[in-house]
DNA sequence: TTGTATGCGTTATCAG
DNA sequence: CTGATAACGCATACAA
């Protein structure tokens, strides 16, 4: 069963085609009977405009790509992906993803399928090689890189993860935590490219000395643990969480407090702690950051709130006013903020 | 920077954009030696095909959309999305997602949107309303449910929940379990439209009771509680497990087993043990439904895996056959399975 | 073995 | 206010 043209409305309604053009649109001037014709017409076929025709007519397809590290591995993309979609739907666009994986090579093909598809802009949450970005740039296609930097000159969107780790750290001291462990992402590990900023890792890792240096508290290397947020092979457990958790729980003056900087990392660190058999927030408080497990975690996690849903609309207007006006405007960074819940208390034994 | 054409190609390398095409598709009769100039030529002008205007011409887009209840709200969807995904690019697709949040009119204009983007078939996952996919029918476009039926007369895969949790009742009973709660779905909530097959509800409430009834133990209607899965609404936290896990857990003979079918309600209900300050798997066991969050959970889940890998795949190569056979072929049902985590074990207090 | 020509469904320009 | 007509980039039937 075929679909409806234009041309067969235009000879129901005994016009031209572009008359059924002008009705669509309402622009230009119909005369008010005609396009009562034109409109019975459509109705009549149930016409449904071609948006493959329209794309290469129009020289735009009103799609967009999304490139993704890992779709299923941490929530933080599919929220992302989520909310960039919903605000490229209000503006007519569709978005295509791609995953990654942490594979450069495989970054390379997802954006030549995008080419091939002529997405009008591409998102990147989070991109792996600047190689890859140029050969959008030298297509032609705006790109726009979200949450981390890895390409200088190629226009980005970033997160201040500094307000929203330094509110988890006042916190934290205000509980009366003064042994606080430190589990995060490694600067070395995970930070690829070069950037004019700090990474994502850095500035995290440097709210928690910020913090520590605001309350008085001695930086002990022996709380601080540094490795990758998860294993994308390993299917993104939090196994990464709970072998740093361990080994903290094992030290002789153990922390009172652990702030991991990735809610998967935290679901680890909960997991190792409950085996200790110790709980969480009376043993122990645990501070996570994503907002991403949180609600679903035993007991509910207090969490550092990254703005997904921001992220991904301002991903998408950005990358449509690129598309519009040739440039890429400036957005500034989209802040973090604490979100409280139950893996918090006042600080036992502080000696 | 606009992109290159066939034509362009041809010329460069003086030849016709027939010759062009010909050794793009390498079929027909090329000599080799204009097929290296051709060759060369592409290379040079880093040309890449344009799928719009293929898609145009062949009257395919090679893009199928995929509608879905809420990506961000359960981990099931996001798996099943991303693997018919995974299946469509090793077949040259792309698939464009779209969520219904479980609104019938949104699940309309979604698929008008994939009507006028003129995708090659659609995947649910899971539908809302026959007469919505009756406007794919009427567009000539194939449709195939996912894991749930809501239109009877439209191809679908389903999936035997049965075998699952056929196994999760034998396990709590291989342990020493009695009394075994039920939470799950309620068929009456869940179920829309019409099927020739019980629903995912109906088959796991009745493996519930043959498990019982296998074990020689009499149904305590105390034990079963029938709800929603989670709320969209609510962001798709645990709480109703949580709250039917409080429920029981006041019952003046609690169980000693709960069998969640879902994760999301697991992970309420490990909330409401923990908040009473018991302990699983000591105190009370708990077995889940996905194997969505499992993994993450304290303590990680025992729980029955929906086989989302296969659903997805499986799912993309039907639709596929529809596509190119003309007609939909019928697939058997995927099984789900057992997988032991940490949440189950022993009886105790059993009386 | 290669080239020519036509049309896929729109939109946009131009003339009437 | 309306209608012809020409692309957009590609694939294919048909000629040569």
């Amino acid at each position: 069963m075929k679909s409806t043209t234009l041309m067969e409305v235009a000879q129901r309604a005994g016009v031209s085609t572009a008359t059924v053009a002008r009705v669509l649109k309402s622009n230009g001037y119909v005369s008010n009977e005609t396009k009562d014709r034109v409109e019975a017409a459509i109705k009549a076929t149930g016409y449904r405009p071609n948006a493959v025709a329209r794309g290469l007519r129009q020289q735009r397809s009103f799609t967009i790509g999304h490139m993704l590290t890992a779709i299923t591995v941490n929530p933080f993309f599919v929220n992302v992906a989520h909310w960039a979609e919903e605000e490229a739907l209000e503006h007519g666009y569709k978005t295509f993803l791609f995953n990654h994986n942490g594979e450069a090579d495989r970054e390379r093909r997802g954006i030549e399928r995008f080419i091939e598809r002529r997405v009008d802009a591409v998102l990147f949450t989070n991109a792996i090689a600047g190689e890859n970005i140029a050969l959008l740039t030298e297509a032609g296609i705006p790109a726009l890189q979200l949450e981390r930097i890895r390409a200088v000159g190629v226009p980005s969107i970033r997160v201040d993860n500094r307000v929203g780790a330094l509110q988890a750290m006042r916190h934290l001291v205000e509980l009366g935590h003064r042994r606080i462990a430190f589990v995060g992402g490694d600067h070395k590990l995970i930070h690829r490219g070069e950037s004019p900023y700090p990474s994502v890792e850095q500035e995290r890792l440097g709210a928690y000395h910020e913090g520590l240096a605001a309350a008085g508290i001695a930086a002990d290397p022996d709380y601080q643990r540094l490795g990758l947020y998860y294993s994308i092979a390993e299917g993104g457990s939090g196994i990464e969480g709970y072998r740093h958790t361990m080994a903290l729980l094992d030290l002789p003056n153990r922390p009172t407090a652990i702030f991991a900087t990735c809610d998967i990392l935290a679901a680890g660190a909960l997991q190792a702690i409950y085996e200790r058999g110790l709980r969480v927030p009376n043993d122990i408080s645990v501070v996570g950051f994503d907002d991403t497990l949180a609600v679903n975690l035993t007991p509910q996690l207090t969490t550092v709130a990254q703005p997904m849903e921001e992220l991904g609309r301002a991903g998408f207007r950005t990358a449509l006013a690129a598309i519009e006006g040739g440039t890429c405007p400036e957005v500034a960074p989209l802040p973090s903020r604490l979100v409280l819940r139950r893996s918090t208390a006042i600080a036992t034994h502080t000696n």
